[in-house]
DNA sequence: GCAAAAGTGTTGTCCTTACACCCATGC
DNA sequence: GCATGGGTGTAAGGACAACACTTTTGC
């Protein structure tokens, strides 16, 4: 097998060192890199995620992530919370980065390297403020085109939020403070597309021992009102489970 | 609440469309981008990790991961798979992102930021051809000290594995076609860093049904040889575990 | 015959599932 | 008093954990 020849400083069968790493550096081709938020909220039953106007053009009319350009010397995870804070005016907020899309032709401007983080955000506490690009949230299931490949985008963030839904408590920062064990099991239904035992649902809760009641009622509700909790964040830190199981 | 001005294309509250995309993405900054790829092996009963020298003056003696630069319009995968054949001579790898490191000073010659992929090949089928920068298989857990931030590139990328290989049949792709038993268990217990009760392991692969009796025995073993199996992809591929529950 | 690993079953416990009735509240 | 969802228990089945002895082979 013969080595190819390439444009790598790597490629090089008897390396010399490299001193200058700058130089190096240098070397390389260098694209922009983006950052799209996926930011989903939870109301009315049902699994909801914010979205933008694109700018663009070409895609007048198209609904977008909450994007933007990474800026010199900015970590992936600053300029995800720095989006967040720019468009919503939050910052209290679950974040989570996903993966990274890199198709050249993904963008019409050209090369764009994108970097998708999912976010959780509770739509009861964080009001919107700023309304620039028609901001507002939108019903997950209604959700057919976007901008760009932003429903891939958002696709692949919905499918890893089910599944870390299933091995984390994030679902509790899409809820209120205070939750009846009904809100919490429509979340995990409209989450997961999925019908659950209601009973069932319950005792794993309750088995589990991570949720506190909080010894008030559920208040306006046209029906028996629900005891209402919260989560256990400080004993589910400690108490973190160490999975091991083969299951495929 | 008052809007931060930024450089950013979105930062307005009254957005006009744009209708120049190429002029756009010309106003970003731009950045090289490498891909680091974690190639973990399995080798008389250890989990291995296949390294070179770092080509760095400032890290000579030191371990590096396999990297490279990313080309212009070269999607991440794509520039993965390349660099494992370029460095390697392999190409039918098992491969996957894992995710992005981006900190500002991770590289000494500048910003860089890169995509940590991790490989699994087997170490038997695949016979290293190409030795530049003393590329060769270090045992896992021998590996304290690493040129950048490869440890903890590392680091993570063997937390990926060991939450992988529970869920997925990725074992596999580091054992030869056929393999006994004992072999498998191995390979899980090194990986996991536990021991499991050998009956219950070979209970739980005989419940699946994914393993194929190729009607061999081990040879050339200092004991009683043991049946050889191969997995059966097909079967699997057929009947992929949609997992409902939850955990945590 | 000895060392080393292969191969094999049972039991108890726990978790999951399926399922039905009464209760509290608002209207 | 009726509609709506809150709240509860049990039984069966399946998965997992713990545990020991006999068998085959090489030396």
């Amino acid at each position: 097998m013969t080595k190819k020849v390439t444009n790598s400083v790597f490629a090089t069968h008897a390396p010399h060192l490299i001193k200058d790493a700058v130089k190096l550096i240098a070397s390389y081709p260098k694209m922009p890199i983006t950052v799209d938020c996926v930011i989903f909220g939870f109301e009315e039953s049902e699994l909801k995620v914010l979205l933008i106007r694109s700018d663009l053009e070409m895609y007048k009319g198209f609904w977008s992530l909450l994007g933007d350009n990474v800026k010199d010397n900015e970590e992936l995870d600053t300029a995800a919370y720095r989006i967040l804070k720019e468009r919503t005016g939050m910052n209290d907020v679950y974040l989570d980065q996903v993966r990274a899309f890199s198709h050249p032709k993904r963008h019409p401007g050209g090369r764009v390297i994108t970097l998708a983080y999912c976010s959780l955000l509770n739509i009861q506490h964080h009001e919107l403020k700023i309304y620039a690009n028609e901001l507002h949230w939108h019903s997950f299931s209604s959700i057919k085109e976007m901008a760009f490949d932003h429903k891939e985008i958002l696709d692949t963030c919905h499918t890893w939020l089910q599944k870390r839904i299933q091995e984390h408590p994030l679902g509790f920062n899409l809820l209120p403070d205070k939750f009846s064990l009904r809100e919490l099991q429509n979340l995990y239904e409209a989450i997961l597309g999925v019908s659950l035992d209601r009973r069932n649902f319950r005792k794993k809760f309750a088995s589990m021992d991570l949720l506190i009641d909080v010894g008030e009622m559920e208040e306006d509700v046209p029906h028996r009102p629900g005891k209402l909790y919260k989560f256990n964040f400080d004993k589910y830190e400690k108490n973190k489970r160490k999975w091991i199981g083969i299951d495929f």
